[in-house]
DNA sequence: GTCTATATCCAGATAGAC
DNA sequence: GTCTATCTGGATATAGAC
């Protein structure tokens, strides 16, 4: 006889097989393109069993968008209090990104769930919502970072915010790109990009 | 009794209603998610007509991938030929491009749609592989580019063809982003983006 | 908790009347 | 040429045995 801890523990295993899995479907193809068949075989379980788990196909969905935007903000906020001019929190943050996107898949499926889920305009209401109230604050992060720059002197002229939005935005482009081939050679060098926010002076 | 003239001419105005109803709901929705349904719908035709005049949902998105690689590599190679020096070929393109995705509605869903493409792993066979063959080359040109722009002393150190990878994915995500949000304000300035690419002399 | 079998639904595609 | 009605397959989700 099993305890219930026991069965605890099997139920985290279990989602955390599905998440894993479902991280995987879900950037590569969508939402709607990634099945629960697909998801299933990947996490080696039949396809009855995840709805043991998880209620909705949706519902892993969610689950996967929350977590991989609390953990983006996560990463802007501890950056953001690092004790380093913004030009190196610039820096330092595209050579992290970078060296992620390009060695641990699943901070790259990460970023491509995410640019997935925003390039789509149906999505299941409740991940719209989700990624609608979230998605702002790695936005606001960045603009705080390259305003406070502006003012050091480190950091281009130009709106703050529409900075960030180049940030975040090219940051997606790359992530699609390097997901979808599997032709990709090494990414770009990050100071190549950086440059785009760095005053002349500041560039290496 | 209709003409063989007339029958053709209705099957070329059918046949755009068609495509811009398809490139509409493609280039939101991405390929799985748009629904023949939908497009019939926005095309203000029977479901069953499509089938008309387009044997399969994959052969009108066929048709549109194509098309939009097709123009997208014209634009580049018009602009290659140009008779200005490099950097103002990038500031030019860059300001067009920003322009036409905030103003034309028709040339940002063909953006999407390419970017939705390409974001997709999980694409029709034939549609694979028209995209594969035909995305290679947008990037070719811009990297001869940005060579002859570093002979001339103008554009940024690095390798030409990352330099176009930044160009093109940063155009992405942007058309992405502008295409996503109902909310969204203007495009920051093309310029800040072109800052990237130029040597300081050259900046504005 | 896990599996197989199945119900249900919906999308793409077809048939046939007009 | 256009429409409505229908077929068919495949996907989500459920039921029930083990």
């Amino acid at each position: 006889m099993r305890t219930v801890q026991q069965n605890q523990k099997i139920k985290e295993i279990r989602q955390e097989q599905i998440r894993r899995a479902a991280l995987k479907q879900f950037a590569s193809k969508g939402y709607y393109a990634a099945r629960i068949k697909d998801i299933a075989d990947a996490a080696d379980m039949a396809q009855g069993l995840m709805y043991h788990y998880y209620p909705s196909k949706e519902a892993i969905f969610i689950d996967l968008v929350e977590d991989a935007l609390d953990k983006l903000n996560e990463a802007c906020l501890y950056t953001a209090d690092l004790d380093v001019p913004s030009d190196e929190k610039i820096r330092r943050m595209l050579a992290e990104i970078f060296k992620t996107i390009e060695g641990n898949e699943r901070f790259r499926q990460t970023c491509c769930l995410i640019a997935q889920s925003e390039n789509s305009v149906l999505l299941p209401d409740q991940a719209r919502r989700t990624l609608e109230e979230k998605r702002k604050m790695p936005y606001r992060s960045m603009a705080r970072i390259m305003k406070q720059g502006q003012a050091e002197g480190s950091i281009a002229e130009g709106d703050p915010h529409d900075l960030a939005v180049l940030f975040w935005t090219s940051i997606n482009g790359l992530a699609i790109y390097r997901a979808t081939r599997s032709d990709a050679g090494p990414l770009p060098d990050s100071r190549l990009l950086a440059a785009m926010f760095l005053k002349h002076n500041e560039r290496i």
